[in-house]
DNA sequence: GCCGGGTGCTAACACAGGTTGGTGAAAGCG
DNA sequence: CGCTTTCACCAACCTGTGTTAGCACCCGGC
């Protein structure tokens, strides 16, 4: 099983292999997108209904003097709404962070989906509700904590999802960002986000080197930032995220 | 026509009368919440589909040390997300901000009209999809806004959803918080909300008493707070919002 | 008719985080 | 092979916002 979403879904459900096949069917549509580059704009017609196969990508928008917010990260697996194509015109835009591969799948594929498989409709609920989830939780993220409480929680966020796809390695996964970027997201300046990483490396808690995020001491980063993983709502059943069953170092 | 939702709805598509009785017949199951009074709190079992009828809530998340971030509001006629009992526990609390009329749609009732009527589960679609986008302007306003321009791109947005439903009396609007809540949703201290808001006032932008608030100068306060309603996506035809066609004074 | 708690409001002070203006290293590029 | 751009990083300074504490008012309860 190569999709991600694939593997996103399996942290809710177990599909069939007919359920399975229908939807690494829907997911041909590829596309390619350079860094930085716009998978779809703000203001442009709704398409079909993008899905992150490999890369990474970010939801975002900018206000008319130029200050720009990231308001959501997709990791591989990711998934836009189900149901943008009921909104006329896009009212944010979604960049590629670093080369990336998008599948688009089709509002007529998506319907046919929802229509033939009720099991696999509840999953992909299931991942936008989380999506959802995730936006509130950013919105406390930057409305409640404090500079190294918010970093710290965003990077607790980065693992646990990297790992519901499979895609950790141990406690370290891919962060491409800038230092920039990060403050885009943090709602902080960059030279803030750089004394905050500085102020968590010394602490031992991360590293932080060539696009690669290691969390050296999570619980330690969880207590700290105030982290409870319920807003991801990944399986009850095995309540440790895949992929890792140690935590900690 | 009583129901907010169906006044809500009408900014998207004009609906048959099969499909208002079949919404007005679902919205049967009604409670009362008093003030203050949560109607759903965290940790709890999802139910069905919540929708204000009358009053004012709001979702928030709390902090294990007790900090509160108060990440939406609830004017009559929204509706929690149509697919909120796939998930098992709630994430988050929802509480009446005064003495509130809520109505309970069973998931059963829900797949029920979403599977009879295909224009209506468009129309209900859209109002999440809104509600997805306003948590996004949401996490702009406090990552990118400072406080004044926060605080008026709040006071446009909620003018702008009264309007929707006809609750508006001219530039009015109620908006039963107290400045704590304020803080609360805007990530500010109530002591800096207090000032924020006497700025607002030496300049003639608004006022706010006795629960109401009224808007005197409503292009000054969407240009001071780049307020572009576009992620409010009400209908393009008429890109005026309902009720009022005069803006300004 | 008084008491107590909540609320709006204010003032003085403190500090987290923003701003500006740099440096050097590395990477892309003509 | 330099040239330019990008990025992490740093220091000095500034300011928006938080904190603390306190006052006055209102309202509901007893």
């Amino acid at each position: 099983m190569n999709n991600p979403l694939l593997r996103k879904l399996a942290n809710f459900t177990q599909l069939s292999e007919d359920e399975s096949n229908a939807v690494n069917e829907c997911s041909q549509d590829v596309r390619e997108f350079a860094a930085r580059e716009d998978v779809i704009s703000q203001g442009d017609r709704t398409g079909g209904v993008k899905l992150l196969l490999d890369g990474f990508a970010c939801r975002y928008k900018v206000l008319e003097d130029g200050r720009r917010q990231i308001v959501a990260y997709f990791v591989p697996g990711d998934l836009c709404d189900l149901r943008v194509f009921i909104l006329k015109r896009m009212d944010h835009s979604i960049g590629a962070v670093v080369a990336s591969k998008v599948a688009t799948i089709s509002p007529e594929n998506i319907l046919r989906l929802t229509h033939t498989y009720p099991t696999l409709t509840r999953a992909l609920w299931w991942s936008t509700l989380v999506e959802e989830a995730i936006a509130r939780e950013w919105l406390v993220n930057v409305g409640q904590r404090d500079a190294l409480e918010r970093t710290a929680h965003l990077f607790c966020e980065l693992l646990y999802r990297f790992r519901a796809v499979g895609l950790n390695q141990g406690n370290s996964c891919t962060l491409p960002l800038t230092q920039v970027e990060l403050a885009e997201t943090l709602g902080l300046s960059s030279v803030h986000v750089n004394r905050t990483l500085q102020e968590l490396r010394r602490r031992n808690l991360i590293t932080l080197e060539g696009g690669t995020l290691t969390i050296q001491d999570l619980d330690e980063l969880k207590a700290l930032s105030f982290f409870n993983p319920d807003y991801l709502h990944l399986d009850y059943g095995n309540d440790k995220p895949r992929g890792e069953e140690r935590e900690g170092n």
